[in-house]
DNA sequence: TATATATATTTGTACATACAAATGTTGTAG
DNA sequence: CTACAACATTTGTATGTACAAATATATATA
């Protein structure tokens, strides 16, 4: 990304369109920074985000609706990101006994080893990204997030 | 996604923590409304980034590497991504004659038709993504992100 | 001029996203 | 108890992303 570029077209844009470019181009820097981070550990990014909620259940299994609602980004295939954390050990599925619509998924114990692995590395890794900003400006950004979303 | 599970979440994380994950839902979101304006008359989001890209050449034909350059988000493939536009007769491409390496594109009557067809839409969805903000607080966020991202 | 190097794009493969359709299961109305 | 609607997941297809390797061309150097 040419960020000269970027903002040289930023420049004469309308307020609106402006927050909205410079916002894309943050998160895909922040997603680009924690790709990296998860690269020597063989996972991708929606892959931790389902290993970390199936850790949140602490032991309950999840089924795939859970999972989806649950997902910072939509997730239009959870079957086939699942699979992908059974092939590697990390995950494991099993056929809900009383409902046989629904399928539980449950983190391993190897699955709880990486994320034990990776937490120190992705937090040292959040605090670099953010260290432009003091701990003030982070809950400024954070409430006018909030605010845009809702 | 599921917005109260997200912020439970998020309450209890560590504002490094908090600021990304907010930063990320809320471009999610973002991403997701452009999508939806796109989506009627048939362009992805990368599709329509670079015919804005070929439009601001403003006849001067764009090689591969000037669009990757300024795109807002990375794009890994665009031989393929301009194929598509090429099928859909919104871009051309020509082999540079001067230096056979280079390919150059260029936008279609029809790319400009329906661009033009598209600017006021999509203003209009940035202005109502945005409705929450004052202007103030638009420039608060802006330059926010900017220090961010440095 | 022959060869190496740098440049620009294309192609291949694995993975992820978006959406629609298909499958299998449960609950319920007649 | 059969048919049908609702639910939960899976599968198929098109598109996009990430990365590496292959191809083709131009430029520099011995």
């Amino acid at each position: 990304m040419n960020t000269k570029e970027q903002i040289d077209t930023l420049k004469n844009a309308p307020a609106s369109r402006r927050v909205i470019l410079s916002l894309l181009m943050t998160a895909n820097q922040l997603n680009d920074e924690i790709a990296e981070v998860l690269k020597p550990f063989g996972l991708s990014i929606p892959q931790f985000n389902v290993l970390r909620i199936l850790r949140g259940q602490k032991g309950k299994p999840a089924n795939l609706s859970t999972i989806q609602d649950r997902m910072v980004s939509k997730m239009s295939n959870t079957t086939r990101l699942v699979d992908k954390l059974i092939t590697k050990g990390l995950a494991e599925r099993i056929t809900c006994e009383k409902n046989r619509r629904k399928v539980e998924i449950t983190i391993t114990e190897k699955g709880l080893e990486l994320l034990a692995d990776l937490d120190p590395v992705i937090q040292e890794s959040e605090k670099t990204s953010t260290k432009n900003l003091g701990s003030a400006e982070i809950d400024t950004l954070t409430s006018l997030l909030e605010k845009l979303r809702k």
